[in-house]
DNA sequence: AGCCACACGTGACAC
DNA sequence: TGTGTCACGTGTGGC
C-alpha cells in the first residue's frame, strides 16, 4: 500500500503544506479511483471512499494544529505528539505563574507609588538607614545623578518639654524638601512649627518638633542619623 | 465487537480515570483473552496483542494529556479535538501579548518611579489631572484608606513679580506634609519661604513661590488641580 | 439519509 | 532484538 509508505516523512508534510499533494505519492484523485472505480459495487464504495478522504483531512488537520501549537511553544525537548502536548501544558502554567508574578508585582509598585509617591516610609527607612546595599539599590542610576541632598549643617537640640528644635542648612535640589519631609513624618514627629527659606540654592530649615515619649538622646540621634542617611558622603556635618 | 462499543463515552474514561477499569464493558484481561488464547497460534498473535495494548495505551495517555490540555485553557467553545488545541494556541498567544503588556507597564512603572520619586511630573500630572479613571485606578483600595489628604481651605493668590501665595488649610494625616511638598516641587516652584504650623489635628501652610516664566493664570489653576487632586472628594474648596 | 468525530486494530518505520 | 510512535482504513454512534 502507497498510503502506508507515505507517513514516512511525518511532519514535513505540515511543514511544507503546498508540497505535500505533490509530495504524497498518492491524491485524492488517485485514491477515489483506487476505491471508486476498482471496486465491485461503485455505490458503496463510494460512501467508504468519502469516510476515508474525510479521516484523512481530519488527521491532517489535527496535525496541523499539532504543529501550530508546538510553534508557539518554545523548549519542547521531544517531537512526541503526547510530549507537545505535555510542553504545552506547563508551558501554559509557567505562563500563568509568571502574570500573576507580574500583575503582583505591578500591583506591589503601583501602591507602593501611590500610598507613598516617594518609598514606604516607616516602612522601608529603617532599612534604608540600616541597608546600605538597599538604599544603593533603590538610589540608583537615575535616581542617584541628580537627587542626593547636599547637607551643609544641622543641629538638634533639645529644649525640654519633649521639644526639640532642628535647624539645618542644606543645597536645594531636586526633591530635597520632599526629602526631609519624609524623614520628620518618618520619625513619627510631631512638628509644630517650622519655617522653610531658600535663597541662592540653600535651604534654611528651622522646625519645633515634639516627641511622643522616646528620651531625647536617642531621638536626637535618630534624626541625625535619619538625615544624614539623605546627605552626599563627603559633606561637612556638625552637631 | 465490544471494543468498539466501550468507546461510546468519549472523555468520561478520562474525566474518571479511577472508574474507567470499572465502567469499561472490557479490560486488559479479556483483550488479551480475546487476542491471545482463542488465537491458534500463541506466540505470534501474543506480540501483536502487546503491540495492541501498548498502542491502546499510547492513545490513552495522548487523550488524557489532551483533556488536560483543555483544562487548562478557559474559554473552550468546542469539545473537539482539534478545537482544544486551536483554543490552546490562541490561549497562549494571548498570554504572551499579555505578558508583554504587563512587562511594559512594569517597566513604565519603574522608570517613573525611579526618574522622580514622586510621579513623572510635567509627564504624569496633566495624566493625572485629565483622565478620572485612571487617578481612581491608581488610587485604589489600600492606597484610600489612610492616604487622603483633607483639604479644608485653599487659596492661592497672585502678588505680583511672578510671586504667589499659597496658603491651605488640612487635616494632618500620614504623609500630608510629605504629599503636599510633592506637589510644590513637582510644578517646579521655587519656594521662596514657607510657614507650617500644625496644631490639633490641623495643618496650616504658607508659601511664597516664585514661578519660571509662565503666566499667572496657568499656574494658579495648575497649583489648584495638583493639591486638589490630593483631596478627598467631598471636602470644601474655596479660591 | 448524510455527516462528523471518534477509538480501534494493523503494518511500517526508527532507534 | 524489541519497544515506541506513527498514519492508515474501518466500524460505530450522535446529530
Amino acid at each position: 500500500m502507497e498510503n502506508i509508505e507515505e507517513d514516512k516523512h511525518f511532519w514535513e508534510n505540515i511543514l511544507f503544506p503546498n508540497q505535500e499533494l505533490n509530495s504524497w505519492p498518492v491524491d485524492e484523485a488517485a485514491l477515489s479511483g483506487y476505491y471508486d472505480s476498482s471496486s465491485p459495487d461503485g455505490g458503496a464504495s463510494s460512501a467508504a471512499s468519502k469516510n476515508i478522504v474525510s479521516e484523512r483531512n481530519r488527521r491532517k488537520k489535527l496535525n496541523e494544529r499539532l504543529f501550530a501549537l508546538r510553534a508557539v511553544v518554545p523548549n519542547i525537548s521531544k517531537m512526541d505528539k503526547a510530549s507537545i502536548i505535555k510542553d504545552a501544558i506547563e508551558y501554559i502554567q509557567h505562563l500563568h505563574e509568571q502574570e500573576k508574578r507580574l500583575q503582583a508585582e505591578i500591583l506591589d509598585l503601583e501602591s507602593g507609588k501611590l500610598k507613598n509617591p516617594t518609598y514606604e516610609l516607616e516602612h522601608d527607612l529603617p532599612i534604608l538607614l540600616r541597608s546600605k546595599k538597599r538604599r544603593e539599590q533603590l538610589f540608583d542610576s537615575a535616581t542617584l545623578k541628580n537627587s542626593p541632598i547636599e547637607l551643609i549643617e544641622l543641629r538638634v537640640a533639645y529644649m525640654g518639654e519633649k521639644t526639640f528644635v532642628v535647624s539645618l542648612t542644606c543645597s536645594k535640589r531636586t526633591d530635597t524638601m520632599v526629602k526631609l519631609c519624609e524623614v520628620f513624618e518618618s520619625l513619627k514627629l510631631k512638628i509644630i512649627t517650622a519655617n522653610i527659606t531658600s535663597f541662592s540654592g540653600t535651604l534654611l530649615k528651622t522646625l519645633f518638633i515634639q516627641a511622643d515619649e522616646t528620651e531625647k538622646d536617642v531621638l536626637q540621634i535618630k534624626i541625625q542619623t535619619a538625615i544624614s542617611a539623605l546627605n552626599v558622603p563627603q559633606s561637612p556635618m556638625s552637631i
